[in-house]
DNA sequence: GACATAAATTATCTTTTGTTAAGCTGCTAA
DNA sequence: TTAGCAGCTTAACAAAAGATAATTTATGTC
C-alpha cells in the first residue's frame, strides 16, 4: 500500500531532485498519528505548532464565533497539508480547532523541528515552499470565488470539483464553508433540483 | 527620506542577520517602477512573473467576470507586497489585471531572477518565506471573514482597520472587494450612518 | 426493531441583497 | 461657465438569505 511517505518522497524528488534514501533526516522527525471520529486534533488555545499531510479522513478547521457559533474556514481531506495557521504564521495561540470528522491518519511534524532540520538541511528547502504555495492557491482561489460567485454557484462549484466531499460531509459543515446557513443551503438544493437546472 | 530599499534591508536583517552591505546581489536585481493613475502594471493574459513591494499608491488586482462584470479581490497599498499569483503559483496566464488606483512607485523583481538568485544565494530564502506568510496570512485573514461576518460587519472592520484605505478607494471597490454591489454598500452606510449603531 | 439523537427539510416571517433605473454631486475639460 | 461623465445615493421591486420553530428523515445504539 503506498503511504505518505512515498508520496512525499516523490514530491521531493519531483521539487528538489533528492533521492528517497536520502530523506532519512526528515522523515526521521515525523509522527504518525491517528484520531478517531469527532477527535480533536488542534483545540482552541493550543500553542503547538503542527504541520501535517492528510494521509487517511477528513479534517474540519472551524472557529467558535463570539455569539457562539462555530464557522468552518476549511475542510481537508487526503492528500493535503493541514497546518496550525494562527501558531505558525501568527504565533498567537491557536483560535482555530482542527476536528476530524472520519477516522484521520497524519504524518505529522512539528513546525520548529521543520525549521531545525531545514537548518542543516537546506535541500529540503523547496517542499516548505511548495507547501506555502499549495496552501496560497487555495486560499485564493477560494476568496477568488467569495468575490465573484454566489452561495449557490459556490456551491454548485463545490459540487463539480470536490463531489466526494460533499458526499462525505454534513450539510451544515459545507453551508458554513460557503458563508451561509444551512437552512439557505437547503432551499438551494431544493431550488436546483426543482427548477431543474443544472 | 526611507525607501522601499532601506525597509527591506531591515527586514532582510531581523529575517535573516544580512547586512544592509551584503544585499547588493539581491536588489542588483530589482527595478523601480512607475505608474500613473489608471496605468496597468500586469494585464490580463499577461505571462511575465512579476513580485513587486508597493512604495507608494495603491494598486487594484482584479479580473473580469464572464459576464463583464469586474471583481476586486484586492486593494494594496503602501508596504505590501503584490505578486502575480496564477502566472507565479499556478504558472499559468494572468486572469487577473493589476491596475495603479493613484501614481504609484514599485520595487519590482521578476520571480525567475529571484529564484536564480536564491539558488546561488540562499541567504535571501527567509525573505520568501516572509512573503510567502505574509500573503498566505493575509488571504486567510479574509477568508475568515468571509465565513465568520456578514457584509455590514467585514464593512465595519475595514473601517476600523483599514480606514485610509477606505478613503482613497472608490467606493465600488471596496463593495466588490466585500463581495456585494456598490448598491448595497450604500445602503450599508446609510444603515450604519442613521441608526447611529457604531 | 424501537428509541434517541443529529441532520436536513420545510414553513413563516423579517431582513438583506440584487437589479434596474432615476436622480444627485463633484470633477474635469472644452 | 457649461457640458459630460463617473461615482454615489435613492427608489421600487424581485430574489435570496437569516432567524426561528416545527417536521421529517437519517443515523446510530441498545
Amino acid at each position: 500500500m503506498r503511504t505518505s511517505i512515498d508520496t512525499l518522497q516523490e514530491l521531493l524528488f519531483d521539487l528538489a531532485g533528492i533521492m528517497p534514501a536520502d530523506t532519512g533526516p526528515l522523515f526521521a522527525m515525523t509522527t504518525v498519528v491517528s484520531l478517531e471520529t469527532n477527535e480533536a486534533y488542534i483545540r482552541e488555545g493550543e500553542n503547538s505548532r503542527r504541520l501535517a499531510f492528510i494521509e487517511q479522513g477528513i479534517i474540519r478547521v472551524y472557529i467558535i464565533k463570539e455569539n457562539g457559533d462555530e464557522a468552518t474556514l476549511l475542510l481537508r481531506g487526503e492528500g493535503k497539508f493541514i497546518a496550525s495557521h494562527d501558531t505558525i504564521i501568527n504565533r498567537q495561540p491557536s483560535r482555530f480547532i482542527y476536528r476530524a470528522l472520519e477516522p484521520v491518519k497524519l504524518l505529522q511534524i512539528d513546525y520548529d523541528v521543520l525549521e531545525e532540520i531545514l537548518k542543516t538541511h537546506p535541500e529540503y528547502e523547496p517542499l516548505r515552499n511548495f507547501f506555502l504555495m499549495k496552501m496560497l492557491a487555495e486560499s485564493l482561489k477560494m476568496l477568488e470565488s467569495f468575490v465573484t460567485q454566489s452561495p449557490e454557484e459556490r456551491y454548485r462549484e463545490l459540487l463539480t470539483e470536490r463531489f466526494d466531499l460533499v458526499n462525505r460531509v454534513p450539510d451544515k459543515y459545507i453551508a458554513s464553508m460557503l458563508g451561509i446557513t444551512p437552512v439557505s443551503l437547503s432551499r438551494i438544493r431544493k431550488r436546483m433540483y426543482t427548477k431543474g437546472k443544472q
